[in-house]
DNA sequence: ATAATATATGAATAATTGTTCATATGTTTA
DNA sequence: TAAACATATGAACAATTATTCATATATTAT
């Protein structure tokens, strides 16, 4: 058996034209970081529950903290969180700074992850 | 002004009805919290990567280590995190295990997602 | 039975993350 | 202009997490 190639893991291949064809087809480093990115933003129980509430209203920074029983500190911290990831966008109006879900494609990642915690 | 009252944030309520309503529709805990889990197990490089190998193809723990350039044990652990959430399942064959995708909610997420960040 | 191999897992460590605290910024009201 | 208020943010800390290392388990081949 020969020694000299490089091993890439602590096991051998089993299948070599698997690997190498799947290698072929896999996404651009970039938008796998994206796309984790995306997900890690949505791993959160408070984010998740800010974005079940501006799915259902437009809501001020207070009014979400005053919803979750949490500091605002808090929520305006995990508000930035969602907005880097263009989960959320605002508009202000005075002092008052007013949260709405981006798009609708938020919506529709949130029912996708129901359907499968749901479905048992 | 009434300091009596437990302040449930540092921060004054402005939208009283809006809060009491989507308080009642806030889905309970536990859905929550599993939602979350699922989403913090697509919050990973490596597990996405592995859930988009096996998208492509039934793969066993070897070839998804020669696949990522990365050691046996960390897609092991990688890939019980994936079990836990019921992403991917597996088959036994002698002393090879194979990989599959739980079912195909797990594709269209992923899809999703990619049409998410994609969407810029 | 023994050696080789595929996979799983506990412990340790480094890196990441959520919340709090203190404070800054910007807007409104007195 | 000063005080009050809504929001944002940097630093600190505790908790969580991804990987490595060492080793265990289970199956196959000798």
């Amino acid at each position: 058996m020969n020694n000299n190639e490089p091993k890439m893991c602590d096991c051998t291949v089993i299948h070599v034209d698997v690997v190498e064809r799947v290698k072929g087809e896999m996404p651009e480093e970039k938008k796998m970081y994206d796309l984790a990115e995306l997900f890690k933003s949505l791993s959160d129980q408070t984010r998740l529950k800010i974005l079940f509430a501006l799915s259902k209203n437009e809501m001020c920074v207070c009014d979400i903290a005053a919803l979750l029983g949490m500091s605002q500190s808090a929520i305006s911290h995990q508000l930035r969180v969602l907005r880097n990831t263009r989960l959320v966008k605002y508009q202000k109006s005075g002092k008052v700074v007013y949260y709405t879900l981006d798009d609708n494609h938020v919506n529709a990642i949130f029912k996708q992850g129901l359907d499968h915690v749901a479905h048992k």
